[in-house]
DNA sequence: ATGACCATCCCAGATGGA
C-alpha cells in the first residue's frame, strides 16, 4: 500500500499535474495540502474519474487539506486538532482508511519570526504533541503525513547557515519537531536513507530546483507498530520539473501488508 | 545579503507562501 503526501499549492491551478502524476504513480492514499480553495471548489469530480474518493476540508484562497483514497472508504475522525475552533484555518483532517488511522497535517509556516504568525505556528505545533500522544495513546498504527514545514536536521537544508532566523528552521520549531518524534514516533524517510541528502521542496526562484536547493519539510511519522512494515520511502522528483507545477515534490511510503 | 516566482481573488495589487 502506498500512501503519498503533497502539498499541491492550488488545487485546482495544478489540476493537470496532480491527475498526471496520479495516473502514473497510482498511491492508494494521498494526503493533499494547500487546497487554496473554498470546498465547493475541490474537484471532486475529476478526482472521481480518475479513481479516488476524497474528504477534503478547505477555505477560500489559503490553507486547505485533503485525503484521498483509490483503496477502501474514507471514515473521517477529525477535521481539526482539538483546541481548535470551528473558524481556525484548514489545516488538519484524520481518517481510518483500510486499517490505518491517517492524519493529514499543514503546519503553519510561521514567518516573519519573531512575530504573532510564529507564535501562532508554535502554539499549533503544541496541540499537535498533544493530539499525537493521543493517538499514539490508542495503540491503533497511525500516520502523520504531510508539510510540517520544518527542516528537522542540517542534512535537511541545502545551506543551514542561510536558515537558522527561518521560522523553518527556528531551534524553537525544530525543538518541538524533536519532542514530537520522541513521542515514539518514526521518520520514514530517514528511517530508510538516514545520510542521504532528500528534499521535498525548492523555491521557484533561482533554478532552485536545477541546482537543488532544497528543503525537506514534507514528512510522515509513523507509530511504532507500522515501523516494520516499512519498505519504501520515497521522494517523486519527476513532477517538480513539470510545467506549472507546485513548489513541493510529492512523497511516498510503501507499507507491506498488516 | 537580497530578491527572485507563484496562486488566489468582486481583475489589481495585496497577501501569503517557505
Amino acid at each position: 500500500m502506498k500512501i503519498a503526501t503533497y502539498n499541491v499549492n492550488g488545487v485546482n491551478g495544478r489540476l493537470p499535474v496532480l491527475l498526471r502524476w496520479l495516473e502514473q504513480r497510482q498511491p492508494e492514499i494521498v494526503c493533499l495540502q494547500e487546497l487554496k480553495a473554498p470546498d465547493e471548489r475541490f474537484p471532486i469530480d475529476a478526482i472521481r474519474r480518475a479513481g479516488y474518493d476524497a474528504i477534503w476540508h478547505g477555505q477560500p484562497r489559503w490553507n486547505g487539506v485533503a485525503i484521498l483514497s483509490r483503496i477502501g472508504e474514507i471514515h473521517e475522525t477529525r477535521r481539526r486538532l482539538p483546541g481548535e475552533g470551528e473558524d481556525a484555518q484548514s489545516r488538519y483532517l484524520e481518517a481510518a482508511v483500510n486499517g490505518v488511522l491517517i492524519a493529514g497535517l499543514y503546519l503553519p509556516n510561521g514567518n516573519p519570526r519573531p512575530g504573532p504568525k510564529f507564535d501562532y505556528k508554535m502554539l499549533w505545533f503544541e496541540r499537535l504533541i498533544a493530539h499525537a500522544r493521543e493517538l499514539l495513546d490508542s495503540g491503533l498504527p497511525v500516520i502523520l503525513a504531510g508539510d510540517f514545514n520544518v527542516m528537522p536536521t542540517e542534512r535537511d537544508v541545502y545551506k543551514p547557515e542561510r536558515w537558522v532566523d527561518d521560522a523553518l528552521f527556528a531551534p524553537e520549531a525544530r525543538e518541538a519537531w524533536f519532542r514530537l518524534v520522541g513521542q515514539g514516533w518514526t521518520d520514514a524517510v530517514r528511517h530508510l536513507h538516514p545520510d542521504e541528502t532528500v528534499y521535498t521542496f525548492w523555491k521557484y526562484f533561482r533554478n532552485a530546483f536545477v541546482r537543488n536547493a532544497g528543503l525537506r519539510i514534507d514528512h510522515f511519522l509513523l507509530s511504532p507498530g507500522l515501523v516494520d512494515r516499512l519498505v519504501r520511502a520515497e521522494v517523486d522528483l519527476e513532477p517538480r520539473g513539470w510545467d506549472k507545477t507546485s513548489d513541493h515534490a510529492p512523497a511516498w511510503i510503501e507499507l507491506a501488508a498488516g
